[in-house]
DNA sequence: AGCACGCCGACT
DNA sequence: GTCGGCGTGCTC
């Protein structure tokens, strides 16, 4: 018999990741098979892309090596079809990620501790199945077009609209036509409750799919979806896309704006865009939705060729919305006896938010107050004015480099030395400081030690069981004031809650990112959505030095959509996401000076390939990355940005095919990143 | 990415 | 003498 040969999707970095190996004698083996292989001096796993070539296939194969055979092969359960091995060889495609990288990084780890498990079927608490008007027009819209294969769909509902009612419907409507569904939303909304709450609605079990589920219980999912072919639900985080789930029907994205569904380590892949891909494959409905939409899905579906795809729920379904109240923070410009109330023992509160805080409490109502953590965000503001330093080319803060002493632009080569008093007023006080949730506690316990102040946050949390408990004391009121960050802004609804005070919101706005505005509008318009829930007379106060941001008048006016005309405006001249299209090669050392000169290099070779091809595609770069030396290695980046997606491609590709490495550097492509380092 | 080989410093 | 640090090189 005739030796056959076939190609594996190994773990190694190699350029495609793709490997030539004999097929086995003993058994046979087909694309999409999982396989183990010998890889240089070990075993390693592998998935077959190709079967069955001949000798003349592989004849430059053959040529350079001695080919060695498959060892062994898993059991047909854990092999990949061809729709999930479509969707691996797209991600590879487009992240430009190897593909046997991306197949075993991204693969469940279902072979770890194979154990089956038994489900838990939940019974949770019934919710009420009537839609109200503008869901009722939303479902139906969406309903009559479920069985026409892939179309995409946005629901853009303020927080408490009632978004999930409609989803609940719709993947009723899927279940009773026999199809699945899958269901993703960010890691902290998956709470038990929730799932049980969806399982009882849709009577039908539902699989959560998150961090805590054991690989054993994944092993479980996996078989369950492959063995059983009843209809199912699976409610999951963004990995939860690469799982079995044959016969779909339904997608849908919650929270679509949310950050969690890119992946930065690893394959930096976004769980939401390849959701979008795994419909697509599935020819299958998909559902976005959230509260604060990404300006890139506002401008297609509300601005482009999709807008009749596009639905809006602007009324919350009960209760009403908080009234917004800036605290202006600045000290002033004026001269003699200010008060300075950073030197007081109340800072970083502001005295009056401290003064109605106190009035809530008393009152019995509980308090929130957000606190954000991004201490790292080196940006400089004026404590005097609120003047902060930016980019004219971009309108992004600029950033500063203590080392050389200078201010210097994310994206692009504009840098100024740092200045010594405030351009704007003179002052002196340049050096904004950070604060965190710890720092806010002890002030804030120690000017009420009457009540009980505790903190929601990652220090705090580190489980679902914490997240519960905490949660269950605050609803007991054993907790008066929550001292928390983002995680605090997601998905709970607080009863008693009429005050809300955000705090860091300028370290957001000041951000160096194209996005700074967009997730500053995004997090204060989510914790507008935390209170008032169930009473019409609820109030956010947000701390500022720049009291004077359009963002939060749109936000107060609930006029979200003149927010997004604006911001388009602005990405449009600068041709940011969605007019430009982005990608960042990151480039790594534990040598600065080799590391610099081989990027320098790289990126006149870029340069030099854009121009004479005539591409339209811009380099931003070479650059030090924000923390420059992390860990003992050094960080440097070159950012692309063009309106033509394929000729972004074209340049990564190229880059790959030619890049020189420098001797221990290493590179790492991130497409459509969702901030640059 | 792993994993092994190999060459230099400080320990029972 | 050898244990172990991590630099270098290879994987069909």
């Amino acid at each position: 018999m005739l030796k056959t040969y076939c190609k594996v999707a190994v773990k190694y970095p190699g350029p495609e990741g793709i490997l030539t190996y004999q097929c086995p004698e003993d058994f046979s083996i087909k694309r999409g098979d999982l396989v183990d292989v010998p890889l240089g001096r070990r075993k390693a796993k592998g998935c077959v892309v190709q079967s069955g070539l001949t000798e003349i296939d592989v004849k430059d194969d053959l040529a350079k090596y001695t080919l060695k055979p498959v060892v062994s092969k898993e059991d047909d359960l854990f092999c990949l079809t061809e729709k999930e091995l479509s969707l691996y060889e797209w991600m590879s495609r487009y992240y430009h990620y190897n593909l046997g990288m991306t197949i075993l990084e991204c693969l469940p780890k279902i072979l770890k501790r194979p154990r089956a498990v038994d489900f838990i079927k939940g019974e949770g608490e019934s919710i009420p199945h009537t839609l109200n008007p503008d869901q009722q027009y939303t479902f139906d819209e969406i309903s009559n077009k479920l069985n026409a294969g892939f179309e995409r769909f946005y629901i853009h509902g303020v927080t408490g609209s009632g978004k999930t009612l409609i989803y609940l419907n719709l993947m009723k409507k899927t279940l009773s036509e026999g199809k699945s569904v899958l269901f993703l939303l960010p890691e902290i909304n998956l709470t038990p409750q929730f799932t049980q709450t969806f399982s009882k609605f849709l009577e039908c079990p539902v699989l959560p799919y998150h961090s805590g589920v054991s690989n054993s219980e994944k092993n479980a999912i996996w078989k369950e979806l492959k063995e059983n072919s009843n209809p199912v639900v699976v409610m999951g985080v963004r990995s939860s896309v690469f799982l079995p789930i044959d016969n779909l029907g339904l997608v849908i994205v919650d929270e679509e704006h949310d950050q969690s569904f890119k992946q930065s380590d690893r394959c930096p892949y976004n769980g939401r865009d390849t959701a979008t891909k795994k419909a697509q494959l599935s020819n299958c409905p998909i559902v976005l939705g959230s509260a604060t939409p990404t300006v890139e899905n506002f401008f297609t579906f509300r601005e482009g060729n999709k807008s009749s795809n596009y639905f809006t729920l602007e009324k919350r379904a009960s209760g009403g919305f908080p009234k917004i109240e800036l605290i202006d923070c600045r000290e002033g410009k004026e001269k003699g006896p200010r008060k300075k109330f950073e030197e007081n023992d109340l800072w970083p509160i502001h005295p009056k938010a401290l003064e109605q805080i106190k009035e809530k409490l008393s009152l019995g109502e509980q308090v929130l107050v957000f606190v954000n953590r991004l201490g790292f965000a080196n940006h400089i503001q004026c404590r005097g004015c609120g003047y902060k330093f930016e980019d004219p080319n971009t309108n992004t803060a600029l950033r500063y480099f203590k080392s050389r002493n200078i201010l210097s632009s994310a994206h692009s080569d504009y840098e100024i030395p740092m200045p010594e008093i405030c351009p704007d007023c003179g002052n002196m006080s340049l050096l904004q400081k950070g604060f965190g949730t710890e720092k806010i506690q002890d002030v804030l316990q120690h000017h009420l030690p009457e009540y009980n102040i505790e903190r929601f946050d990652r220090d705090e949390i580190k489980n679902v069981k914490q997240l519960e408990d905490k949660l269950d004391r605050f609803h007991k009121k054993e907790i008066d004031l929550f001292v928390g960050t983002q995680m605090l802004s997601k998905g709970h609804n607080f009863e008693r809650v009429n005050l809300v005070l955000v705090m860091g919101v300028d370290s957001i706005m000041n951000f160096p990112d194209f996005r700074a505005i967009e997730k500053a509008y995004q997090l204060i318009t989510q914790i507008n959505g935390r209170a008032g829930r169930f009473s019409t007379d609820a109030k956010v106060l947000i701390q500022t030095l720049a009291p004077g941001n359009k963002v939060f008048e749109y936000i107060q006016n609930h006029s979200f959509s003149e927010f997004y005309e604006e911001e388009l405006i602005i990405r449009d001249i600068s041709r940011f996401p969605p007019f430009g299209k982005m990608a960042a090669i990151y480039f790594h050392s534990r040598f600065r000076e080799r590391l610099m000169t081989n990027v320098i290099s790289v990126g006149e070779t870029l340069k030099s390939v854009i121009q004479k091809n005539n591409l339209e595609v811009d380099i931003l770069g070479p650059s030090p990355a924000m923390i420059e030396k992390r860990a003992n290695q050094f960080t440097w980046y070159i950012a692309l940005k063009s309106n033509d997606t394929n000729q972004l491609h074209k340049v990564l590709s190229f880059f790959e095919n030619s890049y020189n490495r420098g001797q221990s550097i290493t590179y790492k492509i991130d497409v459509d990143p969702y901030q640059i380092y």
